[in-house]
DNA sequence: TTTTTCTTGTGATATATATCACATTTATAT
DNA sequence: ATATAAATGTGATATATATCACAAGAAAAA
């Protein structure tokens, strides 16, 4: 689908200090294009020819680990995916996969890359984003190294609620497998987890629909395991 | 220490895409200090108002976790240390100490950014490392959380022999503690794994100073741990 | 609807590694 | 040189979580 990137209302905030001129030039070096529920929109081990930013729906980040998969986590729109891939690397160091309908914005790298060069203040928001997102991955891997199951699938849900679904009752479309490799446990070990929770009122669940209900002790169960 | 950076030996491979001119703007924004063994060059929680980049010596960077420190990685020269935060966040997200007496050198940090708002071809070399720093810290994450000690402790021996100290002897300073929290695992199993990997001649230690006696066995343990 | 596949629940068991406790060695300070 | 502190080695024990095995439920396909 051709774009018109002057009238799009999922701009990036990087994007959102280009010039008049400069999104006209972006929009024939752009499409857009869907994505179904459990389709791969970047494989892993390919070669990334373009810069793919997250329009609509809900998509998750993985690497192939030694022994499972390991979901880096998930992403919601108006979000580069891959970025660090466009620059460092010719190819991608991990897969994005579609959780719920997606629309995913392919760029041309040399367009990108053209932006980047002429000007400063997108460049400056590409760099502060570039740098929140390593910040995060630090402080991930701390606790994904350090925690418990308790803890981390605490993390998981108080995460989703807070920062994704901006709700305290959201439907995730993944399954306990997914959680587990989010969390670096196995499926059991969530479905016993989750069951605990629900048991001891902090959640309650009705299929793939998650309530938070006990906010405090959900918090102290991130803290304390 | 007042700095001439249009003579400096230890230009970073950005600072050598600026020219004379700001490389002479550059050196009254930037003094040079001196690190002993152990000093903290960077510390968790505190402003940052300065870029700091490793000129000489060795150093550690570190994370308070929920229950350890975890040791994120070893920095030798030539490295931006924090980056990252300089950026996105203003204080300062991790530590970072001397293992080995160091020399930082400063950098003013809106001249930093002036840099950056000036000379693209600096910029793209800063973007560039960030974004590799990015993707390996996602692959070491993934490591840390699914590989079994043996393997770990082999990844970073043959890490440090190979990226590092560029020999298959070296004298590292740091304690089996610290080596725990790079690999995750108690001191205790330090010591086990590595006596364990001495006895099966893998490698051979007097004092600090490790050689790495058979690589393949030591790259076999670290895949198959 | 019926069949097949995917997902979840739950007990029993195995295991890697942490923790504790203490001895010994090495480094640092007095 | 001596005292003190820090780092390392090593056994015994505890424990969180993986793995295995199978049943049951839900979703997708036929």
């Amino acid at each position: 689908m051709k774009n018109n990137c002057t009238l799009c209302d999922y701009k990036s905030a990087a994007a959102q200090k280009l010039s008049a001129e400069e999104l006209k030039n972006l929009a024939p070096n752009c499409i857009t294009v869907k994505f179904k529920k459990g389709d791969i929109i970047i494989r892993q081990g390919t070669y990334s020819t373009n810069v793919a930013y997250l329009k609509k729906g809900l998509v998750k980040i993985h690497i192939d680990g030694p022994y499972h998969v390991q979901v880096v986590r998930i992403v919601k729109p108006k979000n580069y995916l891959g970025l660090p891939t466009t620059f460092g690397d010719k190819i991608n160091q991990y897969s994005v996969t579609a959780i719920e309908e997606s629309e995913v914005c392919f760029i041309d790298i040399s367009t990108f890359r053209s932006m980047l060069q002429l000007n400063p203040d997108f460049t400056n928001q590409i760099m502060l984003e570039l740098c929140k997102s390593e910040l995060e991955s630090y402080q991930k891997c701390v606790n994904r190294t350090q925690k418990q199951i308790r803890g981390k699938l605490a993390d998981v849900l108080l995460d989703f609620a807070d920062n994704i679904f901006h709700s305290d009752v959201f439907t995730v479309n993944i399954t306990q497998e997914d959680i587990g490799n989010l969390v670096d446990a196995s499926r059991e070990s969530v479905s016993r987890v989750m069951a605990e929770f629900v048991k001891d009122g902090l959640i309650s669940m009705s299929g793939k629909q998650i309530t938070i209900v006990d906010r405090k002790m959900l918090a102290s169960a991130s803290k304390n395991g």
